[in-house]
DNA sequence: CTGTTAGCGCCTTCAG
DNA sequence: CTGAAGGCGCTAACAG
C-alpha cells in the first residue's frame, strides 16, 4: 500500500546530524559561517532522509513562490504550446514551476483564471495570445511582472514579445530570388490579421530592394488549404508565367502545391513555394517537403521567460521586442537540377 | 509605476474589523461559533482590502496545496493538449492548479521533473504518455496519488484511463459497412505500436461479424502520408475492387486520398475512406473532409482528473478503464447519390 | 562557529 | 461568542 511516510523536514535532518535547525540551514544553503564537517555531518543527513526542502515555507518566508502562470487564450493551436516549451525551458523545473491556464478565448474565462493564479502568489505572469496580434493590456494594477508573448500588448508601458512578421516575409522572398526566381505571386491568409500584412509588406519590400514586384497584390483569403488551392488556380489563370510563390501559412503552401500538381506544374522546377509556420506534420510529409519561414517560438518563449525574469529581479523592460524568423529549406525551393 | 503594494493579510483584515486574526478566521472560513454582526464585519473588510487568503500558509498547515504535476512526455505531439484541457475543465481553475511539465520523452527528464513536482507538495499527478502504448509505472513509492493517461502503467496496481482503439477499429469499420461497402482494406502504421494492432483487430472482428473479412491482412508501415500513398498504391495494384478504406491515422488517410485521387477513384463514390484522431486541421480540409474516429481525449483529460480526486480523498481507483472512441462523420464517407 | 529567538500568514485548540 | 497561544517548515537576525 502507499506508504504516507511524511517527507522529511528540517528538523529531522537537524536531529538526525546533531546540531539545530538554524545550522542546519545554513549548512544546505551555503551560509558561509559553517564549519566543513558540520556541514557535510547534514549533508549526509539530509540526503539519508532524502530531504526536501518544502518551497512553501520557504516561499512564506521570502515572499516569492517560485512559480509562475502561464495564461494562454488558445492551447489547442499550436503556437502556444512551442511558446510554453520555451518558457519550462528558461525557467528550469527546479527554480521554477509554470502554472498552465487556458482562456479558451473568452475574456471572462481569463479574467477568472488570473485571479486564481494571482491568489496563489504567482511571481509573475505569461500571456500568450492565440494570435499574432495586439491584444488589450491586462492593465497596470496587476501586482506581479507580466510578459506578453507572440501577441503583444497594445499599451506600450508592457513588454512583449512577438515575432517579426515583417522579416519573415522578407526572408521568404529573398529566398525564392535566391535561387533565381523573378516572377514571384503572394497568397496569404484572413486579411483581418495583421500579420497578414506584415509578411506580404516583408516580400514586397525585398522584391523591391532587387528592382522587383510581385506579379500582382497579394491574395487575402483565409488560413486554409481549401483556400490556397483556389487562390492558386486563379493566379496562375492570370500569370502562368509564375516561378516563385509565396504563402502566407502552411496550410495555404499545402493546398497550393496541390493545385500546382494539378495544373501541371513541377514544384519546384516550375513553380518554388515557401509556407510560413514550419508546421512540420505539414511541411515534412509534402511533396516534396515544404520549405517554410519558421518563427522559433521556442526561442520566443524562452525570451519570454527570461525577460518576466528580469522584471521580477525589478529590472522591467517595456514595449514590443521582435524576434526574427528563420528559413528552414525543403525541398519545396531545393531545385533538382 | 507598479504598485507594489504588499497584498493584504488576514490581520490586517481583522484590523480593519476591530477583531482577532482568529475571530476573522472563522467568519471568513464560515466556522459556526461568530455571531453574524461580527461575520458580515470581517466580509466587508475583507472585501475592502481585496483579501486574497495566501496559499501557502494554508497549504503550510493543512498539508495540501491545491496544485497537481501534469507530467506530459511529448508536448509537441497532440495528444497532450485535448488531455491537459480536459484535466484543467474538471479541476475548475479556483480549487486546483495545474503544473505542467514535458519531460520531451527523456526519462532522466522525467525524474528530474518528478522530484520537482513532488518539492513543490503537489497533491497528485497525471502522467500523460506519448504514444497509446504502456509505459513503466513510476511506481508505487511515489507519496501522492497518480492516475495516467493515453498511456496505460505497466502496472495494474495504477489507474489508468486510455482510449479503446480496439472499439475505435471496429468503429470504423462499422461505419463502412453500414453505408454498403463490402471490400476494404486496413493501412496503418508502425507495428511497434500496439494500438496500431488494436484498432486492426478491432475491425477485422466487426467485418467477422457482418461475415466479411479484409480484402487483404493490413499493411502496417510508418504513420505518415508518404506511407498512406504508398500503401494505397501497392493495396489498389493487387486489389483494384476496394470500396473502403479503414486508415490507422489521418496522415496515413491524408496520403491515401492523395493516391486514390490520382489513380482515378473518387471518393468517397468509388472508395469512401475514414481515418483515425479526428486531427481537424488535416481532416476537415481534405477533399473530400475526412470522417475519422475521435478518441474523446478531452473527456479523457477530464476523466483523468475526476479519477485522480477520488484518490487524493481517499478513494483510489486500480486498473485500465478505456475510453470508447466516437465516429466523425464528413465527405469521405456520404455518397453523393 | 553554533544555538536561540522571532517571525512569514494562517488555522486550530483552548481558555475566557 | 471571542481572543490568546501554539505551530506548520523554514530562514534571518542576534546572542553565545
Amino acid at each position: 500500500m502507499v506508504e504516507k511516510s511524511k517527507p522529511a523536514t528540517l528538523s529531522d535532518v537537524a536531529r538526525l546530524a546533531g546540531v539545530s535547525v538554524a545550522t542546519a540551514s545554513k549548512a544546505l544553503n551555503g551560509r558561509a559561517q559553517v564549519r566543513a564537517s558540520t556541514r557535510e555531518k547534514v549533508f549526509r543527513s539530509a540526503e539519508a532522509l532524502s530531504f526536501i526542502p518544502n518551497p512553501l515555507a520557504q516561499g512564506l518566508l521570502s515572499g516569492q513562490t517560485g512559480t509562475v502562470g502561464l495564461l494562454t487564450s488558445d492551447l489547442e493551436g499550436r503556437f502556444s504550446i512551442p511558446i510554453m516549451m520555451g518558457a519550462e525551458d528558461a525557467f528550469g523545473a527546479d527554480s521554477t514551476s509554470v502554472f498552465l491556464c487556458d482562456a479558451r478565448g473568452d475574456a471572462i474565462r481569463e479574467q477568472h483564471q488570473l485571479r486564481a493564479l494571482l491568489s496563489r502568489h504567482v511571481d509573475g505572469l505569461i500571456i500568450v495570445g492565440a494570435r499574432p496580434d495586439p491584444r488589450r493590456s491586462l492593465g497596470p494594477d496587476i501586482t506581479v511582472p507580466v510578459v506578453y508573448a507572440y501577441a503583444p500588448s497594445d499599451d506600450p508601458e508592457d513588454y512583449s514579445i512577438t515575432s517579426d512578421n515583417v522579416h519573415g516575409g522578407r526572408l521568404a522572398a529573398e529566398h525564392l530570388l535566391g535561387i533565381g526566381r523573378r516572377r514571384i505571386g503572394i497568397i496569404t491568409g484572413d486579411s483581418g490579421y495583421g500579420a497578414a500584412h506584415d509578411r506580404v509588406t516583408g516580400a514586397a519590400e525585398a522584391l523591391h530592394d532587387a528592382g522587383l514586384e510581385p506579379v500582382e497584390a497579394a491574395f487575402f483569403g483565409s488560413w486554409s488549404e481549401s483556400w490556397g488551392r483556389g487562390a492558386t488556380r486563379i493566379l496562375l489563370e492570370g500569370h502562368p508565367e509564375i516561378d516563385g510563390l509565396i504563402c502566407g501559412s502552411d496550410q495555404i503552401a499545402r493546398g497550393a502545391m496541390d493545385a500546382l500538381r494539378e495544373l501541371g506544374r513541377e514544384i519546384p522546377d516550375d513553380v518554388a513555394v515557401v509556407g510560413h509556420d514550419n508546421w512540420e506534420v505539414l511541411a515534412t510529409d509534402a511533396r516534396p517537403p515544404l520549405s517554410s519561414i519558421d518563427m522559433d517560438l521556442q526561442e520566443l518563449g524562452r525570451r519570454a521567460a527570461e525577460k518576466l525574469f528580469e522584471a521580477i529581479d525589478g529590472r522591467p523592460s517595456h514595449g514590443i521586442e521582435k524576434l526574427p524568423c528563420r528559413l528552414m529549406v525543403r525541398g519545396s525551393t531545393t531545385p533538382t537540377h
